[in-house]
DNA sequence: TGTTTTATTGCGAATAAGTTGCAATAATAC
DNA sequence: GTATTATTGCAACTTATTCGCAATAAAACA
């Protein structure tokens, strides 16, 4: 299962690249200046996010967020867990450079974190 | 808006207080013996959440669970915010005694956190 | 105890997010 | 240039949650 180019994963690598925010599917539709169609742009990031590219992140309004993994300076080899932050007001999501530390009982195991934090972002407050 | 005791909301607080795990609303469906309205439910939860009787989690599928909001021994004045562990295994979320624990840039404020841990559960591993 | 008030419920319909099957299109390899 | 098959668009579908409305039933009160 080769991967292809094509204009509509460029266009919404290049929205998600250039965006400080995490994109929901209707925010980077919207977002686009080529039409794309819903479930394409599903497909487009449900790949980025197999190849690593993109991590998905659920906020409590039970939407699905994208955003690049961008690397962490501290830490350059992994994309480690990291809160993110969902502002009420401006009603964004954004990575928060602020790592996920946690301890689980005996017998856990930990495959994936999703941790969001809700609020008013600086802009906003 | 004064609050009625009835016997939906008996049974619904009785099933979350005598399960280990927080619960979705087709869960309590499905487990409570008394039939009851599916969007009854609902607002039987919300009512509960708005009480602080109950926290809402929303997991990475999207959907929305319930738990008694059970205060830890350390801090028995406030429940804090704590992880939740969703087992793929067994399909189940609980809630960890176990704080999250975060700092925020300047400026932001922190009103909520949804933090689930996915993996392996004891049980399952 | 009977009556009134209004919180709660059930029902059905609506909404919204995300997925899927399928046929058409278009990258890529040869 | 042709063949292969990943990708796309479309429409339909699923699933979770909400909402309006009329009926019901707690709780307060006479």
């Amino acid at each position: 299962m080769n991967r292809r180019n094509t204009p509509t994963k460029e266009a919404v690598l290049n929205l998600l690249l250039s965006s400080r925010k995490a994109l929901s599917q209707d925010a980077i539709e919207r977002q686009l200046d080529i039409e794309i169609n819903r479930a394409t742009i599903y497909r487009v990031l449900n790949r980025f996010c197999e190849d690593d590219i993109v991590h998905k992140i659920v906020a409590e309004d039970g939407k699905q967020y994208f955003a690049i993994c961008k690397k962490c300076e501290d830490q350059p080899e992994v994309v480690q867990h990291h809160f993110h932050f969902r502002c009420l007001s401006c009603d964004s999501i954004e990575c928060l450079q602020v790592p996920v530390e946690y301890s689980v009982p005996n017998g856990y195991e930990v495959q994936n974190a999703n941790c969001v934090l809700t609020g008013t972002c600086n802009d906003c407050s």
